[in-house]
DNA sequence: CTTGACTCTATAGTTACTAGAGGGATTGTA
DNA sequence: TACAATCCCTCTAGTAACTATAGAGTCAAG
């Protein structure tokens, strides 16, 4: 009556240490357990999980999925709540292409100041590097 | 004779604990020390700071950046490699970028399932978050 | 009854910082 | 000279989302 936690993994595709640290931070249920200790997992138990691990594919965190699971008690009343969230991350993968994009217009024209070896005495690209202050603020993941 | 760290990170732009941070991470050459123990940094500190400021302001791991800080010490010769390092970084970025394309049309998709409210008694988008597996790898920063 | 595969808990490591505790140094003012 | 404000010091712990290890217990097959 119910699946191991290795079980659950291969089904999943994620590793087992995966699955109890989901657990231990609150966003899968504790499971029952066997005589001898070991935790049994239901079917309910592995949609979730399954769940989440999508949610993480789609890169979001775990704060978000927390509160997803949150309006997932009460889905139909929370169906504009869903929505906001996932229109919520859509704006973040956006704002974080928008850096990454910039970023790469950074690097290119920083690697077409390199005139090639012997060309100059120096590294124009290492001279860029160090030569005018920045406050930039990362990308962020 | 040299600047304190605090009129260092105003110079920069940066925290007085994220300096002392580079300088334990091996970033940045230990300074020498007044009387009184407080750090004393030189014009080449400031300029080599600079340039790790720069670095991460274009998302390089602090890892690379050590590399090439490494290749600076000899930048003539190493002007290859210096060359290599950042286009396997903007390869990096770029790598990211595609995996964030991809997320967005999966997200915008999901975002589409909704029926809107009272439409189907149920919510389309945890219907399709929780059906399918999923082995996706994140976007991993 | 032993071997091997599985599971358990608890802890430390990863990245790039940031924040805090608990103290000492320096500077300006009364 | 006393005192307060502001700086600086070291050390430790926290962040996100796991991963990896140690050291122990459980279970099924041979």
């Amino acid at each position: 009556m119910g699946y191991k936690i290795g079980e659950v993994a291969r089904k999943v595709g994620c590793k087992v240490e995966t699955i109890r640290f989901y657990e231990k931070a609150g966003l899968l249920p504790e499971p029952s357990r066997s005589a001898g200790n070991f935790r049994l997992y239901s079917d309910s138990h592995l949609e979730q999980l399954r769940l989440i691990r999508h949610c993480r594919s789609l890169d979001m965190s775990l704060d978000t999925i927390r509160n997803l699971l949150k309006l997932r008690l009460h889905a139909a009343e929370n169906c504009r709540e869903i929505n906001d969230l996932v229109d919520a991350h859509i704006c973040r993968v956006e704002a974080q292409m928008k850096l990454l994009t910039h970023l790469r217009g950074s690097l290119q024209k920083l690697r077409s100041q390199c005139s090639g070896p012997e060309a100059s005495g120096t590294c124009e690209i290492l001279l860029e590097l160090s030569g005018c202050e920045c406050h930039g603020a990362g990308v962020g993941s």
